[in-house]
Formats: C-alpha cells, structure tokens, sequence
DNA sequence: GGTTTTTATGGTTTATTTAAGCTTCGGAAG
DNA sequence: CTTCCGAAGCTTAAATAAACCATAAAAACC
C-alpha cells in the first residue's frame, strides 16, 4: 500500500512518516505543493495525505489539479484551521476528508484504512481466491488446515492479484505498485518473489497458481482452469 | 486527437510522424526543446510526445516549464538510455509515462492510447472478427469452445489485422509496426509468423484466413468472402 | 541472530531468427 | 495452348537469443 504524504512542515512531516511505516505502509514525502502534485500525479499511490498551508502550491490547489489530470487516488486534507469554510473548500477541490491538527496517530491510521477501503466494500479482513485465503491482519496465507507466513513483499503482491481477480500485472507493474515508482529494483526481483510464493503455494497444497504470460506479466489462476 | 512530437533526431522523427498519422491523429512536429515548449505551451495538444536529449533545451527542461505554465498536457517521454535516474527524473519533472527507444510503432500507439483515454472510459479488453475473438489481456485466440494461445509477435501481428479490418499490410508494413522502425528483420520473418498464425487458426477450426495477395501483402478475410 | 530483501549465477524453457528446400503463381517462349 | 522458368511465398527444422526460474550467497534491516 502506497502513501503520498505532502507536508512542509518538518516535524510534523517526519511524525506521520514514522507512523504509517511502522503500520507497513511504502511511503513517499514531498515538502511542498508542486512536488507533491508532480509526484500525486503519477497515480501509483493508494492514498495522498495533504497538507492545506504550504509554500509554491497550497493543498486545494494540489487537489484541485490532480482532479483535473484524472487523478482519482482519495486525498485526505489536513490544516491547522478548524474553520468550516476550509472545510467546504476543501471538498469542492476534490479532498474526500479532512482532519484538523492536532490529531492522534490512531485517528489517522483509522482514516486512512477507512479510505483505502474500496467503495461499498465491506470491511474485510481477509480476501479468498479459489482455496486460499489470505489473511490481511496477519499476512498469513491459508488454504484448508495448512497456513504460512507472507512477508511485507510476497504479501503486497499476492494482495494485488487477489484484488484484481484475473488481471494480468507485468513486471514494470508489480515494481511501481510493490517496490515504488522510484526504487531501482529491477525485473529478476519480480522473478525472485514470484518463486518465493510459488513455493509456499505448493507449500499449502493449494490449486491455485501464479502462470507467467512471457513477454506480458503474470496472472492469478485458479487450479482447473486453463 | 493532436499529437505534439518533440525528437531532433530526424529518421525516428519522421517514422514517428508517419506512424501517428497513419492513426489519423493530427501530428505536428518540432525539431529541438525551445520549438516543442512554444507549441506545446499554447496548450492545444492532447498528448506530447518528447524526447530527452534534444538541442537548445532538453526534455526534461521541456516538461518541467510546461508544467510550470500550468500545461496539463499527458507527456510520454522517449529516451535512448534505459536508466532509473533517468526514469526518475523524468516522472519528476513532469512527464506521465516513460519509453526507452527502440521501441515498436505498436508499444508506441499502446501508450498514446492509453494516455488519451478519458477517465470512466471503457477499457477494450477483447477484440472480434469472423468467428474469433482475440482476448487482449491474456493474448489468447477464441473460436467457440477452443483456444489456443499466441505469443507475443504472433499477438501483435493478429492484433493490427483485427484493429482494422479488411486492410490490406504488406511486409514492409508489419515488420515497421511489430518489429520496429529500427529492425532488421527480413520478409521471411512475416512468412514465418504468418505461417505460424495460419496453423492456430486451422487449429482452432476458424473460418477466419489471412490471405496472400502476391506481390501487395495479406489481408484477414472472413471464411465465405471471396 | 534471525528475518527480509537484493544480487548473482547457471540452468531451463520458450520465442525468434535463420536457413533450406518446396510449392505456387504468372509470364515468356516455344 | 503448353511448358518452362524465375520470383514470390510457404513450411519446417535447427540454431540462436531472450525470458524466465530456482537457488544460493551477500547485504540490509530489524
């Protein structure tokens, strides 16, 4: 799960760093408005916390922007102010919550893994693809009685298969959403973790499979199905 | 759909030139950094095309004032240098999508699709002809109950006959659009995948044939059409 | 120290190119 | 009209190249 945090301020800026890495978040800082809009606008991150006050470009104009670049990642604005017509303006330039300062870290935590929900999602805690389940709390991988432990990158990938039930991901897809737009991994560390969890699948006993499509990605397969 | 191509390098940029037009896309062109940043400022494009190392301003340069005049342009960025720093440097400076030459026309036009199209559009993920139908995520070949799969030339040369029916490809033509401008591949290599393609079709017991016209090229017919 | 992640390597599989011989077509000569 | 020839196209097998895989070792991170 990737993080955009956009944030001048220095302390506050290394604060919620520290809190969404400690919960395994990948995160991204940008420390003023037009590099945060230049980073947001990739659209790789699943959520973008944005700062209102700042220098260059203030948070609704990052917003706003993003919105005009198509740019549908759910923007949580944060401010000093507790004024209401922050609020709404903060809403009209596209933000779909808003948090005032001070806030405590289990307040953000809470909003972000309420907005990172999909919509009409219900809460889950676990995603299931032919006989596995994968377990979102304890990144563990189960199928029947057998279950093993993922680690941070087996789990974000096979978290993304399971999410996109037949889709196709290549490799340049699973580094940007897994590793970073910015990380300098490269295709064999795919290779490397596709394997890795190609072991503890047959490990379980499961029918399900990673197939590799060469020159076009890999995708999720149920057991039977050709 | 106007195109903006931003390349110095004058044979990539009139094969680049042609390849768009083909697509009927209204193509202009400019020859260093400074030209393509005037065209491309007056903010009339829908997607620009831009190459790094260019004279009197590179791309980079290009990208990061036009988005610094609020130009919202999509920008897909050509480079001969198959670095991440480079790759960095162009997502930061502004650019939306990144591609290493030499690349095929059809990678290419992939992109450019891709770019243009506007947010709640309907993502094609199969194509039709005859009695088949291409599936464009997994490179697969239906007819009715059967399938085979395609790899990945194969795929590409089907996938052009599909996209525009009836349209006769000489050889010249596909090995320009599937192996790339810069290729030097040999008629015998069409014949070859040609050939390869005609016997999955028989395979799958298609109606669909890909007819020689000696001397001017092959078109897809289906079965009863004389 | 144990776990996770990256890097490096060699082996395996599959795609692609090359090369050769064969077939078809169409025109020219008889 | 028939036959002959060369060019164009087809098919197949083999050689080459590329992609992918698995494993181990090294490095980084707790």
């Amino acid at each position: 799960m990737q993080v955009l945090v956009v944030e001048d301020e220095k302390r506050l800026a290394a604060a919620l760093e520290a809190i969404l890495k400690e919960q395994k978040y990948m995160v991204d800082m940008a420390y003023d408005g037009r590099d945060g809009f230049d980073m947001g606008v990739s659209g790789v991150y699943d959520i973008i916390i944005l700062d209102v006050m700042m220098p260059k470009m203030n948070g609704f104009e990052v917003a706003r922007e993003l919105r005009r670049h198509n740019i549908v990642t759910p923007i949580l604005m944060l401010t000093a102010k507790d004024m209401v017509s922050d609020k709404v303006t903060g809403l009209d330039s596209g933000a779909d919550d808003y948090m005032t300062k001070p806030f405590a870290p289990e307040e953000l935590l809470a909003r972000v893994r309420a907005m990172t929900r999909r919509r009409g999602e219900v809460v889950l805690d676990e995603l299931k693809f032919g006989d596995l389940t994968l377990d979102l709390s304890g990144c563990d991988l189960i199928r029947g009685e057998k279950s093993v432990h993922l680690n941070y990158k087996e789990f974000e990938i096979l978290r993304l298969f399971m999410t996109n039930p037949g889709v196709v991901f290549n490799k340049d897809d699973l580094l940007v959403k897994v590793w970073g737009y910015d990380s300098d991994a490269v295709d064999n560390n795919v290779e490397v973790y596709v394997s890795f969890l190609r072991k503890k699948l047959a490990f379980i006993g499961s029918r399900v499979r990673i197939v590799s499509l060469r020159k076009v990605g890999y995708r999720l397969e149920d057991g039977e199905a050709q």
